[in-house]
DNA sequence: GATTGACCTCAAGTTAACTTGAGCTTTTAC
DNA sequence: GTAAAAGCTCAAGTTAACTTGAGGTCAATC
């Protein structure tokens, strides 16, 4: 911080990128371990970062709320250029594709919640042609973890 | 199956729970662990369900594609009546319960594609202010797991 | 020039939501 | 009446997404 009071620093270190992120430290370890977002070393071994980070890091929690997992995340991002730093139409291409998941999301739990109003009160939950149980929930069906909107 | 023809037989033994509500024994085993469903034992230590289980197992099903958690699902099951079997004002009164929270992850998603749509072609993500990475990120902000809609 | 705070690595722990497996008992079916 | 199928318990394993801790280094400060 008193280094230099040029707010257009460059590099950003590890903690930098955490205060202003909102993210632990350990958690951009974390992320690095994962392939979400890369760093140089300094002589010293230190973690260096360019101010995209800051970005990338926002998406990815942004993403998150939504239910994506890492993985998915992770090869989401990996559309960007990683030769250069990625510029507006990189990002938007990005926010297409979870636009996407998005409003497919939305539609799903819009769809939930008109049938859950129709049938939970009625007898046909427990059946097997309740509309509720039926289609729509194949994502349920399968086994553990958190559902989320499926990648395409 | 073959012990009864009748359709209406009270008691269900937990492999025909997992086949008519589509999970495994096991996560049966794991509800029940829980406190999201429950079984009396026969003299020879088996489980047996009332039909309303397979109601219970819908519901839980149902509830977790929406990321509820166990945990919360458990609590607003627990306002069912245990005394007796639930009849479909208390399913109402469940299903009003999520539908608020449906509603407000629709609305908070709906937000979150809106605001997607706005802020990530632009500079303003990597910034403080960005509304896509402030208010409403709470959730986001708060550690590990997945994130859900909040239970009010 | 020494101390203190920021970093580093790597291993292990944590929570949710299950699954898998071992070893043993009950039922059902022929 | 016996063998296979279905159950039971309890412990341990699994995946995602991190956090915590131990033990050691780097760097900014008084």
């Amino acid at each position: 911080m008193t280094k230099s009071s040029c707010g257009l620093r460059r590099e950003l270190t590890v903690g930098e990128v955490a205060e202003r992120s909102g993210v632990a430290v350990s958690t951009l370890h974390f992320y690095e371990s994962k392939g979400l977002i890369s760093s140089w070393r300094t002589d010293g071994n230190q973690r260096r970062y360019g101010r995209d980070v800051l970005r990338r890091v926002a998406i990815i929690k942004v993403a998150q709320t939504t239910g994506i997992p890492l993985a998915e995340i992770r090869a989401a991002l990996e559309t960007l250029p990683n030769s250069r730093t990625p510029n507006a139409k990189d990002w938007a291409k990005l926010s297409a594709r979870w636009r996407e998941d998005l409003d497919l999301r939305i539609k799903q739990l819009t769809r939930l919640r008109d049938r859950l109003e129709k049938c939970i009160g009625c007898g046909c939950l427990s059946m097997d042609g309740c509309p509720l149980r039926n289609p729509g929930d194949k994502a349920a069906e399968q086994g553990s973890g958190a559902q989320y909107l499926k990648p395409a």
